[in-house]
DNA sequence: CTGTCTATGTAGTAACTGCTACATATTTTA
DNA sequence: TAAAATATGTAGCAGTTACTACATAGACAG
C-alpha cells in the first residue's frame, strides 16, 4: 500500500533532507545537483530519487527544513515578548540578520526569490513567500506601537531596508550598510 | 596582427552584443546558453565563440551594454541638476526604479549578485560593484544636503531602502513595498 | 522454505552545455 | 592570378545533469 509505504519512508526522509540542507546552506542552491547532495547525506542518487519522487519534491522538502531552521534562529534570537520602537529595532535586527551565522540563509532566501521568475517552479516560490511573511509579521509583533497608527507601513519600510542591506551586505558592500545604518540613527 | 583583428570585429560585436543584451533581459541571465544568445543575435555560437574569447568574455560585453543602457534611462529620467530631500528622492527614484521598464534591469542586476559568490566570477562582480557604485553616486549627487552633515550616510541608507523595495517586489509583494513607500511619508 | 515486498547497486540514457577540429567559402593582398 | 588572411558551416567531443531500466539482495509472511 502506497500509504504505508510514504510513512516507512518519512523517517529516512527526514533524516536525509536535514543533512541535504546543511550541504544547501554551505554551497547554495544553485550549486546543488542530485549526486552532490547525495554524497552529503550519506548515500545515492538512485535512493534520493527512491526517496522522493523527483527533484522538485526533494528541494522542498530540503528548503522546508531550511525555513524551519530560519524562523527557529531568529525566534531565540530575540524573544517575542520584546517590542522596540523604528530604530531601535531596526539596528537589533540588522545586527542578527546581518550576522555570519545568518548569511547562509539569507544567501538561500536571495537565490530563491531570484530563481523563482525563471521558471514556473511554483515550490520555491511559495518558500520564498513563506519566508517573507515570516518576517514581515515578525516584525510587526515586535515593532513598538507608532503614534499615529501606521503601524503596518512602518513594518513594511522596516523590512525593506532590512532586505536592502542584506542585499548591499551581499554584493560585499559592507561599507555601505554600516553608512546606512548610521544614516537610521541620525535619522 | 591581433590589434587589426580586434578592430574588423569591432563593429559586429557591438551588434551582436547588444542584441544578446535585449534577450538576457527578456529571459535572464541563467536562461542564458550560447545556442539561445546566438540565435538571438542572428548567427551561430561557433560564430559567437569566433568574435569572443569564450563565454565569460562574452558575458562582460553584455553585461557592459545593459549597465550602459541602465545609466542612460536613470538619467533621461531625473536630470541630474535636481536636488531633492530625502523622502522625494527615495518617491521619485522608487517611481523610476520600481517602474516595469527597468525591471529586467533590477532583475538582472539581482541575479548578478546572487550568482557572484557560487563562483569566483570577477567579471560579474566587477560589473555588479560598478552599477551599485553609479546607484551609490547618483544619488549622492540628487540628494538635497541633510542639515546635519550625515550626507553620505543618508545617501547609503537611501540606497538600501531602494534596494530592499526592489527584492521586496521581485518577490511578487508590491503590496509591502507600497505599504513601506507610504511608512517613509508619514515617518 | 518459498514467494512477495522492500531496499539498494550498476550502469546506463537522453538532453544540454561550452567549446573545438576540420573543411570550406569569401575577401584581401602581393 | 596566386596566396594569404578572414569568415562561416558541419559535426562532433567531453562534461554535467536529472532520471531510469534492470538485476538482486534482504526481510518477512504464509
Amino acid at each position: 500500500m502506497l500509504h504505508e509505504f510514504m510513512k516507512i519512508n518519512e523517517k529516512r526522509r527526514i533524516e536525509v533532507s536535514d543533512r541535504m540542507a546543511d550541504h544547501i546552506l554551505e554551497y547554495g542552491l544553485a550549486a546543488a545537483n542530485l549526486r552532490d547532495l547525495a554524497a552529503a547525506a550519506g548515500t545515492s542518487d538512485r535512493m534520493l530519487l527512491y526517496y522522493f519522487k523527483d527533484k522538485d519534491e526533494l528541494m522542498a522538502a530540503v528548503l522546508q527544513v531550511i525555513a524551519m531552521r530560519l524562523t527557529h534562529l531568529l525566534n531565540i534570537a530575540i524573544p517575542a515578548s520584546i517590542k522596540l520602537p523604528y530604530k531601535d529595532l531596526l539596528q537589533k535586527l540588522w545586527a542578527v540578520v546581518g550576522s555570519t551565522p545568518l548569511k547562509p540563509f539569507m544567501h538561500v532566501w536571495m537565490e530563491l526569490i531570484t530563481s523563482k521568475s525563471d521558471n514556473g517552479q511554483n515550490t520555491q516560490t511559495s518558500v520564498a513567500a513563506a519566508i517573507i511573511d515570516g518576517f514581515a509579521l515578525w516584525i510587526t509583533d515586535h515593532l513598538d506601537q507608532t503614534p499615529n497608527a501606521k503601524h503596518a507601513e512602518v513594518a513594511a519600510l522596516l523590512l525593506a531596508t532590512l532586505d536592502g542591506l542584506l542585499l548591499l551586505d551581499m554584493a560585499g558592500r559592507r561599507d555601505l550598510t554600516d553608512k546606512a545604518v548610521l544614516g537610521v540613527i541620525g535619522q
